[in-house]
DNA sequence: CGGAGTATTGAGTACTCTCAATGGAAGTGG
DNA sequence: CCACTTCCATTGAGAGTACTCAATACTCCG
């Protein structure tokens, strides 16, 4: 997925101000529209028109969907390098925020698809994105359907340390009220299972709560199923 | 979604034997490989290499993924002219198997990603039925995580009476233990909240349990959330 | 230091699950 | 054609996980 915007990366980003961009000889290059987000913005809700897709350069995007009544259901979380608001027809299906400052590329759809006839190599990149985020959506519904509130929060810990990568700490950049969402929990549930967690050993949390070691890594992975 | 396949569900099958296929002036035609399963066969299971993708002919295909110690999740039914298995890199990511006899049409993919750069408008439907299976991963995953068993239980009646569109009555093709692994819940559960809506007039069962009468649609809607 | 926002902890409840028994339907073989 | 078997669905009783409501604790920031 990282590949599909290798040959964007080495370009200097867009600013709206129409910036005229280096063009490869036969084709028309994408152009990734710089645009900043500060804690709590949205970058697109529920019914808005779907023109961009992003890829995040820094912080995090959650993107959800919520019932009539309220309740809520995160189903991704998007961290640096992730690309996301693809998956949508010509509306968008639901809300993306930026959860702290949050700084991504925008391409135009429109933009892209001409794009693909030019270059069909990037068109399959394009699509293994999509796919990948399929398979991750899977994965979502097999946690949300089938584990426990401890599994849950077992895999969430140890996939966040994968993608995150900072050794064996983990710099939550959500709440509480977030991390519920996305595992289909209550924050109370899951204050509760984090805490059971530091009594067994397997992690330890800083005094602030948003940095969590994780102590026993063999234990959390036999937790993940 | 239907679209995809105009082209193809205009030419005769190919049957296993290689037929010659009659080609369009420019490019290769998809050749559709029409395969019987019986009931309980499995079309693929995870792990496998994916060589083809499918379109169902009749019958029903459930893709389920399961967790190491047994527990199950269905993550979708496919029921004729729905396109499946499209979904996975390399290797499978869950198993699909027929819950009654089925028809299929087998498209091979390499071939196909050959087809989609001589004719890219038809790669923009195949991408486009591969985000409509995203959406529905998505509302799916807000059912699993969010939803009550009564509400999780109208909705699945909703969306089969609607995709089955047989006016107020659903066959359903699948058993309880298919609906509850779909659901997230239990049989017991699936079992008791069918039988508390037949109490409150929403629904009617027939004697051999596969038949439901949707008989207050409205009321169905409103707990569907 | 005080206030707002966030997280933790407690008590009690409720929804769904587990275990177990019963009821029905469909298919098999005599 | 009818007993028998098997599979599937329903129902019951009790337990447990996660939820709701509520109070308290902790951080961060002005």
């Amino acid at each position: 997925m990282q590949t599909v915007f290798a040959t964007v990366s080495r370009m200097p980003p867009v600013i709206s101000t129409a910036h005229t961009v280096p063009r490869a000889p036969r084709q028309t290059m994408p152009s990734g529209l710089r645009r900043t987000f500060a804690k709590g913005d949205a970058l697109f809700a529920e019914g808005d028109p779907s023109d961009y897709f992003y890829k995040v350069v820094s912080g995090t995007v959650r993107t959800s969907k919520l019932l009539s009544d309220g309740r809520r259901q995160i189903d991704a979380f998007h961290l640096a390098g992730d690309i996301f608001g693809l998956e949508n027809s010509k509306d968008r299906y639901f809300t993306a925020e930026a959860i702290e400052p949050v700084v991504v590329l925008a391409f135009r759809r429109t933009e892209f698809t001409t794009l693909l006839h030019a270059d069909p190599a990037l068109g399959d990149q394009l699509m293994s994105a999509t796919i990948a985020s399929l398979d991750r959506a899977h994965d979502h519904m097999v946690l949300l359907g089938r584990k426990t509130a401890l599994e849950k929060v077992a895999t969430f810990l140890l996939d966040l340390a994968n993608r995150l990568s900072r050794g064996n700490s983990v710099d939550l950049p959500m709440q509480r009220a977030d991390i519920a969402d996305y595992l289909g929990l209550t924050i109370e549930t899951v204050s509760r299972v984090l805490s059971q967690m530091v009594r067994d050993g397997l992690i330890a949390v800083t005094a602030a709560s948003r940095t969590i070691f994780l102590k026993d890594r063999a234990a959390l992975e036999l937790l993940a199923v």
